[in-house]
RNA sequence: GCGAGAGUGGCGGAACGGCAGACGCGCUGGACUUAGAAUCCAGUGGGGAGACCCGUGAGGGUUCAAAUCCCUCCUCUCGCACCA
């Protein structure tokens, strides 16, 4: 055994053992409970970041203690490896997409694995595989077939910088997900997958995912966004047509002063004569914190009173959601308040609050519920009872009908790019739409592309793959030239990782054996974009009876972000950590300004290579410090002095072995039966015990790794004052330092593997079972009582473990500190808990 | 504006309603060194000579006992935000 612990040895070493050992892949076994682990798969953009290292030391510390605990684990890895980036590096830098994208996975490839992780590599997904694509095209097909994937033309989301349509979840805040540019409207005729044919579903399961957070559940309902109202239809004066509006609040239906349609409304154009300011709404729409409008002219008919309302066209009508058109009832609504009070239209107060008068004028709109008042014979009923009655009367009446809104729209999933699925799709003139017979599948990519990232597909100039013949009547036709969206290759690789046969991505026993995935790990980025669509896919597949369940991720941890403070030179701008020494510039020696913690990126340049920090400290350094230095749902902050201590510790491991491997080797296992008679033989088994049961709980208890980690360092702080001397007291010790190294090799398994033969033990440590505790060892032999006075400590006194409460009293009464207290004071009760505490309350 | 989460030493962070500050960083002292680095040992919330007192964003409350439960407020972070 090499006296100093030298990492780079050793993590190679192990790496390659392992690898060539295949002792990371694993089958199924219907006699064994399976446990399927997974961390999202990267984009692989040219190297890891710490967000990934992260992110894949939590899954590997997770899939190794689960393994050990004795279950079959699924633990694979692999790339979502179509996208923007490889195309956008072609044009500028004349490499091929597929060659781009392929080395970096190479490279990518390398770092996981020198991180240690325990992937069974044979399951690698790679997307932009014909392998994988062919069967994305496969389910568009039977999504097809089903009516689920379908062609329209509508105003979409189009990002000028990526030049290619977004989907609705892919715009935030106005702007593009990915490159942060202002998306804007353009009228395309795209492909779109029904998603809201499952909006029902997808919200109600929602209380079914009970392992997920609260805080994605809630994002994911409000992204759905369900609605329930009623639709009414208020015919028009003087003209042979009905303006149809949606409300969820049929309670106020008699406070309607107004009627506001969108500007893209299709009877827009026929109420509105004024054109110009027509015009000049459209150009408005959307636009926050402005309210325009004009009125039409025109008049509709308030079905329950038989009232004459001015119909407005008004920019904050959205056209995509309802009817694009509403009754405006300024008294109980915000937004109609707003625009009554601008364009000085009157108000109808219909609800009076049950606790308050109302004040007219009014000085905002009451939008609580309360009891209808000026509503003819609706007047008197509650809001609630209002809503249901008004409701019942419009459809009893034939002039509406209860409906439920969602805001979630369909999936468009066109893109104008290259480096992405073909859609497989042909176009003939005398067919029409014809989809590509599954026995012609993958439609392939075609190599040779001249890119341009100009908005349009290059595909459509690759004339053998644009010009092809009519599946059904073999005449001349063309294919679809738009790719898929990437967020289509992520909907459903996990299911993926289940078959390892290249030609069969559904073998249907094997992903009835490992789906669903038990514990699924990534950023809360995805909480809705990729989480959703998964979900989509897994019940669209279940409805194909593929699959046989219907959510995809059991529990899922959305870690926090790796963060660290970034640097500015006032000449020299943004700093990267080891451009700053002392707080200077290494350039120019000016004082660098010190930016607040946030995270990594690169534009802050307030990053840090793992490869780095790799060559210089060792995986299983970076390992314990990202786990150690803070909960794994919480943000990290990344601190290069926390890094040495998790360094110093694995030293110290390390030595404390070094120090005593040459007789650990030869001694054997403490027996569970052997009698015990020295303090120390004691001791270290009481320690052993009392860490696995610690370290256990806090894995088990919502992967507390930091808390864990402490727990170990404990350990070797306190084993490092025994000197085992006799026979039984080196056998407990061996025990000891066997058992932690269990423990220790989920966080740090390459020096743990190491040491682990360095004691005489044979074997992979992941093969080993995680060692359970004996409940009587584990508990302290004595206690520390702690006395109070009034819920005040006023002293602590070493007991015996067991006491019961009337031996606690009489201890606590019987100390001379605690006497001295209670001198001349009348006891008026005593308070012990678990036989360590006790409050003995006094009367002042 | 609405919703969720958070606020604890110099710092990262611990604490089933029961000893606030585990563990780590940093700092201080000591040992080993010619010296340093590394390592090891000890100390380290604030005040006070001391007995003790004060301390978990602020203020109230419940309780024998509150960082933890309840109410009001402040600050920060993250979602949502013309969705009728």
């Amino acid at each position: 055994m090499n006296q100093l612990y030298d990492f780079k040895i050793i993590e190679k070493k192990w790496q390659k053992e392992w690898l060539e050992n295949r002792i990371f892949e694993v089958d199924e076994d219907e006699g064994k409970d399976k446990f399927y682990c997974l961390e999202m798969f990267p984009y692989p953009s040219g190297k890891i970041h710490m967000g990934h290292v992260r992110n894949y030391a939590i899954g590997d510390v997770i899939a190794r203690y689960k393994r050990m605990k004795g279950y079959k684990v699924l633990h694979p890895m692999g790339w979502d490896a179509f996208g923007l980036p490889a195309e956008n590096a072609a044009i500028k830098h004349g490499v091929h997409p597929a060659k781009w994208t392929y080395d970096n996975i190479e490279y990518m490839k390398k770092q996981l694995i020198r991180l240690g992780l325990s992937y069974d590599w044979r399951r690698e997904v790679t997307t932009c595989s014909p392998d994988y694509y062919r069967w994305n095209q496969w389910i568009f097909l039977k999504l097809y077939e089903k009516g689920l994937a379908y062609r329209k033309a509508s105003f979409v989301n189009w990002c000028p910088s990526c030049a290619t349509v977004l989907a609705n979840e892919q715009v935030i805040d106005g702007l593009c997900w990915r490159c942060e540019s202002q998306v804007e409207q353009k009228e395309l005729e795209q492909w779109f997958l029904k998603i809201t044919a499952y909006a029902e579903e997808l919200l109600r399961s929602c209380d079914k995912l009970n392992g997920w957070p609260e805080k994605v559940l809630t994002m994911q309902r409000n992204w759905i966004g369900k609605s329930e109202g009623v639709e009414v239809d208020f015919p028009i004066v003087g003209m042979n047509e009905s303006l149809r509006i949606f409300t969820t609040r049929p309670d106020t239906i008699f406070g309607v002063t107004f009627m506001c349609i969108s500007a893209e409304h299709p009877l827009s154009e026929k109420l509105c004569e004024d054109k110009e300011s027509l015009r000049r709404i459209r150009q408005l729409q959307r636009e926050p914190d402005i309210k325009e409008g004009i009125f039409t002219g025109k008049y509709a008919i308030n079905p329950l009173n038989e009232e004459r309302i001015p119909i407005w066209i008004a920019n904050f009508v959205l056209m995509e959601y309802g009817t694009g058109a509403i009754m405006s009832v300024p008294a109980h609504d915000q937004r109609d308040f707003e625009f009554a009070l601008k364009y000085k239209i009157p108000l109808k107060v219909v609800i009076k609050p049950q606790d308050k008068e109302l004040v007219e004028p009014l000085q905002e709109a009451y939008e609580g519920d309360g009891v209808m008042v000026n509503s003819g014979e609706f007047s008197g009923l509650s809001s609630t009872e209002g809503k249901r009655a008004v409701a019942d009367f419009i459809e009893k009446k034939g002039i509406g009908r209860k409906t439920v809104n969602y805001r979630l729209r369909d999936w468009g999933i066109s893109r104008q790019r290259y480096w992405g699925t073909p859609i497989p799709i042909i176009y003939c003139d005398k067919c029409g739409i014809v989809p590509v017979p599954e026995k012609d599948l993958p439609v392939l990519l075609p190599e040779n592309v001249n890119l341009t990232g100009k908005g349009e597909s290059p595909l459509k100039y690759v004339d053998e793959f644009y010009n092809t013949k009519c599946p059904t009547c073999q005449s001349p036709a063309r294919r679809e030239t738009d790719t898929m969206d990437t967020f289509v290759d992520s909907s459903w690789y996990f299911i993926r990782y289940c078959s390892l046969n290249k030609e069969e991505a559904f073998h249907r026993e094997k992903i009835k054996y490992w789906m669903p995935v038990d514990q699924y790990i990534g950023g809360i980025e995805h909480a809705v974009l990729h989480l959703l669509y998964a979900r989509f896919f897994t019940k669209v597949l279940r409805d194909l009876n593929i699959v046989s369940f219907d959510e995809p991720f059991e529990r899922l941890l959305t870690q926090g972000m790796v963060c660290m403070e970034s640097y500015k030179c006032p000449d020299h701008e943004w700093l990267f950590p080891k451009e700053v020494e002392e707080g200077k510039c290494i350039y120019c020696g000016k004082a660098v300004h010190i930016g607040r913690v946030e995270k990594m990126s690169k534009s802050k340049k307030n990053i840090i290579d793992p490869d780095e920090m790799i060559e210089s400290y060792g995986t299983d350094t970076v390992r314990v410090f990202t786990l150690f230095a803070a909960p794994p749902e919480k943000d990290l902050e990344w601190s290069s002095q926390g890094v040495e201590g998790a360094h110093r510790f694995l030293k110290r491991v390390y030595a404390l072995v070094y120090k005593n491997h040459k007789w650990l080797r030869d001694t054997a296992l403490i027996s569970p039966h052997e009698p015990i008679q020295e303090v120390q033989t004691s001791s270290i088994l009481n320690l052993i015990h009392r860490t696995i049961k610690r370290v256990t709980l806090d894995i088990e208890k919502e992967y507390q790794f930091n808390t864990a980690i402490a727990r170990l360092m404990e350990f070797v702080n306190e084993i490092y004052s025994y000197e085992p001397k006799t026979e039984t007291e080196r056998k407990a010790f061996k025990f000891a330092i066997r058992n932690f190294l269990i423990l220790l090799s989920p966080f740090a398994p390459h020096i743990a593997e190491e040491l682990w033969r360095a004691i005489g033990e044979e074997g992979y440590i992941l093969n080993e079972p995680w060692p359970s505790y004996d409940e009587e060892l584990a508990r302290e032999h004595t206690v520390e009582l702690v006395v109070q006075i009034n819920g005040k400590v006023r002293s602590k006194i070493m007991i015996p473990q067991g006491m019961t409460d009337e031996q606690i009293k009489n201890i606590a009464l019987d100390d001379e500190k605690i006497k001295s207290w209670l001198d001349g004071k009348e006891i008026i009760k005593v308070i012990t808990v678990k036989g360590k505490l006790i409050n003995i309350v006094v009367k002042e």
